[in-house]
DNA sequence: TAGTTGATGTGGTTGGACCACATGGTTTAC
DNA sequence: GTAAACCATGTGGTCCAACCACATCAACTA
């Protein structure tokens, strides 16, 4: 076993254990390496993973900020590694669009009326509506947009959905923004997705979770479709 | 930006671009460093990223097994990637189990009757049996298991379940095997999964998508209710 | 008292050295 | 001539020692 895994092994095990859980920190990698009896480049690489896996997060310095810390953000890991294979040519985006449309619309489907998220949700989409008026820059409307999705996401209560929702979006977030650009006439779209924003969201407050995945579903698959992206698209 | 993650930088364009691609291979760590004019410990650094990514594999010494050469593994990222959460104690098991049976109901709805991974899974079927007669071990029993689930997932076709699906079953498969190990009567429970896998993949193979689905909701509900674990069990 | 300064400890980066390993060409023994 | 032993080469794996940038806090100074 190669050194770096002996280390990432003891971190490991050290979460299993419960001797090391969010908020906690790990050693300075200097003493940490010493009590391994490895060298401190060992160390360095195996926090190097675990930070892009979004287990820890490293500040130099001192103080709050400073030293390696545990944190929790799966969404961190699985969005580069999506990214990455979609890179690689080897994860087509409409298998992406389609596992999205998948996990949305069981989200929506599950979400219940009072739902704490929802406010967000709600918070989010008067944002959006400012921002249209305003500026009617696509850029951020997206970043609410998304928000937004986030948020139906989380109101489903499943840590794992949600993280898989927030690296999906990632993954694709080139690839969303680019062809929104192009869009001919941007604030009609805009105008559209916002209204069947609205359009879900009452159906989750109505509590008809069969008709928000109906609307979920058409809402996605339209968006990309208008993008030339989507499930029947051949990448 | 630091020096690890302009290297990440390059590496990611390079495969965007299809200058790197599935089965290249990236210039040995010393010339890669002094092209960059970075370190080699950080170009180093780069690398156990896109390794622990399942992106890149390095090998030591010379030939075919040699060198860092591109690979497309997503499973592998995901999958330690769910598990080391799972450590954090961020990511409830019983959410895992329940997206698990979220995508896997998709796939067995959406797989078709000729898709060429149903004969895999017929053969692993053939095996659990005879696992079955001769040993009677439920280690060698859950392994094939495994892949025929797997399978099942692939017929679906859409790479990103395949990946997430195998991802899942990995982080908790220390958990699903230690509960296994204590269950009362095993080869009871063994036939009846076999039952189960069987009514499954005549299902699909009859083009009923729906009660494929429906199948595979109870088998996985009722396999980790036995265990204990499940949606409805608060961890 | 208020401001400055320096000591301390953190991660970030670098260059160099050596090891284990696998291949392939070269030399040697028969 | 053939087969075995050998060594040169290039790969990733590991370690060490040093230095940097940064943030904090205590000590010192005006």
């Amino acid at each position: 076993m190669r050194t770096h895994q002996l280390v990432l092994a003891w971190i490991e095990r050290q979460l299993s254990d419960g001797a090391l859980s969010v908020g906690g920190r790990l050693p300075a990698e200097r003493a940490l390496a010493e009590q391994l009896a490895v060298s401190r480049t060992s160390v360095r690489e195996a926090i190097r993973i675990l930070e892009a896996m979004g287990v820890v997060r490293a500040g130099v310095g001192s103080g709050p900020e400073a030293g390696t810390v545990v944190i929790s953000d799966p969404t961190a890991a699985l969005g580069s590694a999506l990214r990455l294979h979609v890179a690689t040519q080897h994860l087509p985006v409409s298998d992406i669009v389609e596992t999205r449309i998948l996990l949305e619309t069981w989200a929506a489907a599950r979400a219940k009326p009072d739902a704490p998220e929802l406010e967000l949700a709600a918070t989010l989409l008067g944002e959006m509506d400012a921002v249209e008026r305003v500026a009617r820059t696509a850029d951020d409307f997206l970043a609410l947009d998304i928000r937004f999705h986030l948020a139906l996401a989380d109101a489903a209560g499943n840590a794992v959905v949600s993280a898989m929702m927030g690296s999906l979006r990632e993954s694709i977030q080139g690839y969303t923004a680019r062809f929104t650009a192009n869009l001919p006439d941007w604030a009609a779209t805009a105008s559209r997705l916002q209204a069947e924003h609205r359009d879900i969201l009452a159906a989750i407050r109505n509590d008809d979770g069969a008709h928000a995945a109906t609307l979920v579903a058409a809402h996605i698959e339209g968006y990309y479709r208008e993008g030339g992206v989507g499930p029947a698209a051949e990448e």
